[in-house]
DNA sequence: GACAATGTTACAGT
DNA sequence: CACTGTAACATTGT
């Protein structure tokens, strides 16, 4: 599930991979009827007029916005890229069929290894540069949202002008964060967290894992919650994020880097998908508790994140 | 074969 | 109207 970590880890690697390279052509078999008339590639009219554009172009830098990747082209667009749940971006050779016969395309990354993994032979867009490589979409469950914007404003596009700061800036303080939450005081901290509209890249993984640092039962009501330990999230939040960046993201589920291979922040999880284990914090002796908040996932230490209303 | 997994949003309900 | 909860999206892995 690419949060801002995984997003990060992949837009690090186009920086170093891609940039400087011109778009040769571009291909998709996503079709979808819930998506027709959209701005969105999986509408087959779209994707032709996508294609048409980015053909020719530069890439001229990458970046991230909270879980949304941002190509820059030399002629004022950008793509930008959702990767959603599944998807995942993958750069390399091409040995397969030609794109655009109907047939699916293989890509092949320039390591073998991670040609054997299952996760990266879900391709459901590549683009191909003059050097003859490839940049490919890969999206087991075809959530995935690709669509062009005009560089400078893209910002102020529907896609991302409702979404909350950016945690990892300089600029976002402690007062700023706790002012964030209260916007949603009733909300349970859980879920007022990952809101990308209060906070920008915090999904269900790095959630559970900040609120295990910072002793917060995930059902809290933001309203309750001290300043004291308001600052205690921030910084487990801010903490948490930057160790996943460092560990190249997490790779528990389909999550790859752009060669294909996994992150190392599934290696170091305290509290998700790590239920009726023992806590790992110093003294803590407690066990960890899977329980359902919103529909989704959630677990925590019983010891040392209790409830405290 | 049932079920869990999850980011986001559309929509129904309070 | 504001807010909350749930279904839908599509598919794989267990």
């Amino acid at each position: 599930m690419p949060e801002l970590p995984e997003v990060q880890t992949t837009v690090n690697g186009l920086n170093r991979a891609i940039v400087g390279l011109r778009i040769t052509d571009a291909w998709s078999d996503y079709n979808s009827i819930h998506h027709k008339g959209s701005d969105n590639i999986k509408d087959p009219r779209y994707f032709a007029q996508f294609r048409r554009t980015i053909i020719g172009s530069k890439i001229v830098s990458a970046e991230r916005r909270a879980k949304n990747v941002l190509i820059n082209l030399n002629h004022s667009k950008t793509i930008l890229i959702h990767m959603k749940m599944t998807g995942h971006l993958l750069y390399g050779e091409y040995t397969g069929p030609t794109c655009g016969t109907g047939r699916t395309c293989v890509w092949q990354p320039i390591a073998p290894e991670p040609l054997k993994d299952p996760f990266n032979r879900h391709i459901h867009l590549v683009i191909t540069f003059t050097n003859s490589k490839r940049l490919v979409l890969s999206d087991a469950r075809k959530f995935a949202k690709v669509t062009l914007l005009p560089t400078k404003g893209a910002g102020q596009s529907d896609h991302l002008n409702h979404i909350g700061p950016e945690p990892l800036d300089k600029t976002f303080t402690p007062e700023i964060f706790a002012a964030r939450l209260h916007s949603r005081p009733n909300g349970k901290i859980k879920q007022v967290l990952m809101d990308q509209k209060v906070v920008a890249g915090i999904g269900n993984i790095y959630s559970d894992e900040a609120l295990w640092r910072a002793g917060i039962h995930p059902l809290e009501i933001v309203r309750n919650i001290p300043d004291d330990k308001m600052r205690a999230i921030f910084k487990a939040v801010k903490e948490t994020l930057s160790k996943g960046i460092d560990l190249g993201g997490d790779s528990m589920s389909d999550y790859r880097n752009i060669g294909g291979e996994p992150g190392k922040f599934q290696l170091h999880h305290r509290a998700y998908r790590k239920t009726g284990t023992r806590c790992t914090k110093k003294d803590c002796g407690g066990t960890i508790r899977r329980i359902v908040v919103g529909a989704r996932s959630a677990h925590f230490c019983d010891k040392h994140q209790k409830l405290r209303g």
